[in-house]
DNA sequence: TTAAAAAATGCAATCGGTTGCAAAACTAGG
DNA sequence: CCTAGTTTTGCAACCGATTGCATTTTTTAA
């Protein structure tokens, strides 16, 4: 198979008449070249279907334009919206998107951040794997001025970008929204508390308890590993066939959520009247589940294209302030009909 | 910020007094240079955090280790667990992934199209926007010997690899199911023309309507632009308030079909009762919804790791072979409780 | 008309690996 | 100890774009 020979700037230069640096200096519309060369060398590349090579050029300038997303699971709703909205910020300033996942394996992200590493990205956006602790692999592109933008589950010292929602007050809010439903035993379902996310859920899960006077009861606080469909069937099982069952659960996701419902409708309990049940994320099938899910809002684009816009900024910015710098976003509770109206 | 200096190959030879080639070779493991020279290369390498220029390497020969993926949307589940699939495979050979988005649109995705090439992916996997024609911009690939794998939504002309389901069979399996359940008015959901999928999963229920004796009653084949829940809602409307409205449904996707359910239910018809839905995809929503969507398998994940593994595999392969080669996958009846049992 | 200022363009080095071919080092056999 | 053969290593060009600095061309003003 015969192999079209490339256009190079040194073709359109040798065409021209030009030499390579004007023709390289044409095409990135610079200053001191003329707008009648420029137009001709811009016209010329077109018609003989020149194509910039981005290897040659970040090679040159140790830059890729290019984003790295780490993250745990490509295939779930708010992972994948995430990530639509980096790509769509990242492609509008003529940025490449390169994504990783670790399947919420620490090893699998060191492995990954190093891959990333040797492809020169402009910048890293990265959620946490589950049990992730130390972050030496991402020390590489902080020492190489490289920003790292941690989305959603972040580490909590590291210091660099950081966009997550203020996850204790979802917690918080969620809670309150079913006491004033008038449940009284709450149960939470919790995910790993190496997890910012989870663990501040369950913190505002708690204050709300708190606040309105109602015991902590350890045993109605169960400990996920992965949130997933079974382990939730599994838990609500267990609660509903205590003595005294819990009226409701906080669920720190909605899949979980999910089959707490179902799993309750199949033990002839009815939701929300004998269990109310609020969930996390607004997934799809929160909307689709009966009674539909209550939950908790999660920005998943808006935080993508806040991501993507602290990387694109970053590359302006003066080098010396590489600071931490959080952006929180707002969630709220997405009432219905899982819960109880509120009193 | 002092960003730290990298090490490079050159770095390496000059502390381990050898010629930058012989590192390169070193660290590529290339047959003549000796296995004690490659162990000190790579352990010293290991010692002073050198770590390869991908960029580098790329533009000397060209490829970057990278496959490009264009798809209509991120955050769809078939779509997700498609990227999934290939990110997995990709990353066990050492390959980066690179992904955009054309939501939909032709242009979009020739600009994409453009971008990819320009990074120059070792090969690209292509799921077509719904409305493209023209296939141009995929030219370029072809030109060079980049490999292009066509995934789900392929074009019906042009020569590359291909890997798809059998949507003619796989429409002509769902048909026949609701036959068999009994039905005998069954409505479809059509997706675009110019898409293979939609079009062949419509001449698989034609196909079987036809077989079955059963009249094809244009009126009960509804076009879609986007097979989203409001178009779906709509149609259902529409459907039901026909003087003889259809007894089932076959959706082209598992979006419109729960909004089917949805929207039967609510205006008083019983699924599978007096509507029998079956859908396309098996999405999560499916198994949530109520009555749980009977619907059609589609290996997503497999999908995606024969398409990354045709592109992985072609750089083995003499260049002269790029021929079109058409991967078939199966796909199967799943049968839950929006359809009535077989007779 | 001419010198000075401004605008436009070119030279050549550089980024960090890779690789064909030549050369050096080593091994084995006589 | 010498030579042919084998193994190991080095030289130097190359991939394609970028850019500081020098140089040429054009414009402006005196």
């Amino acid at each position: 198979m015969e192999v079209k020979k490339e256009v190079t700037i040194y073709d359109l230069a040798k065409t021209l008449n030009y030499s390579p640096s004007t023709i390289s200096r044409a095409l990135n519309n610079h200053k001191s070249i003329s707008k009648k060369t420029i137009k001709l060398v811009k016209e010329t590349a077109e018609k003989v279907g020149y194509r910039p090579n981005n290897l040659a050029a970040g090679l040159r300038n140790n830059k890729s334009k290019t984003i790295g997303i780490l993250v745990p699971h490509l295939n779930r709703p708010f992972v994948s919206t995430l990530i639509s909205g980096i790509e769509e910020s990242a492609r509008k300033a003529g940025y490449n998107v390169l994504i990783s996942q670790s399947y919420d394996e620490a090893e699998i992200e060191i492995a990954n951040a190093r891959t990333l590493y040797d492809s020169r990205v402009s910048g890293l956006i990265v959620s946490l794997a589950m049990q992730t602790e130390l972050y030496d692999h991402f020390k590489q592109f902080t020492d190489q001025g490289i920003p790292i933008v941690f989305v959603d589950r972040v580490p909590k010292t590291y210091n660099s970008y950081k966009v997550i929602i203020d996850n204790y007050t979802a917690g918080y809010k969620a809670t309150k929204h079913l006491i004033q439903g008038g449940c009284k035993r709450i149960a939470h379902f919790a995910g790993s508390e190496h997890r910012n996310v989870y663990e501040d859920r369950k913190k505002g899960y708690v204050d709300a308890l708190k606040e309105h006077n109602l015991p902590i009861d350890e045993s109605l606080i169960i400990p996920f590993k992965t949130l997933s469909f079974e382990e939730g069937e599994k838990a609500t099982k267990k609660l509903l066939k205590m003595e005294q069952p819990p009226d409701a659960i906080f669920s720190a996701n909605d899949t979980a959520a999910v089959s707490a419902i179902l799993c309750a409708k199949k033990m002839g309990f009815s939701v929300p009247e004998d269990l109310a049940i609020i969930g996390f994320n607004d997934d799809p099938i929160s909307k689709i589940v009966e009674p539909a899910l209550s939950t908790i809002s999660h920005p998943a684009l808006k935080m993508g294209k806040i991501s993507a816009k602290r990387i694109l900024e970053h590359e302006q910015k003066e080098q010396d302030d590489l600071l931490t710098e959080v952006s929180v976003l707002n969630t709220e509770v997405i009432a219905r009909a899982s819960t109880r109206p509120i009193n």
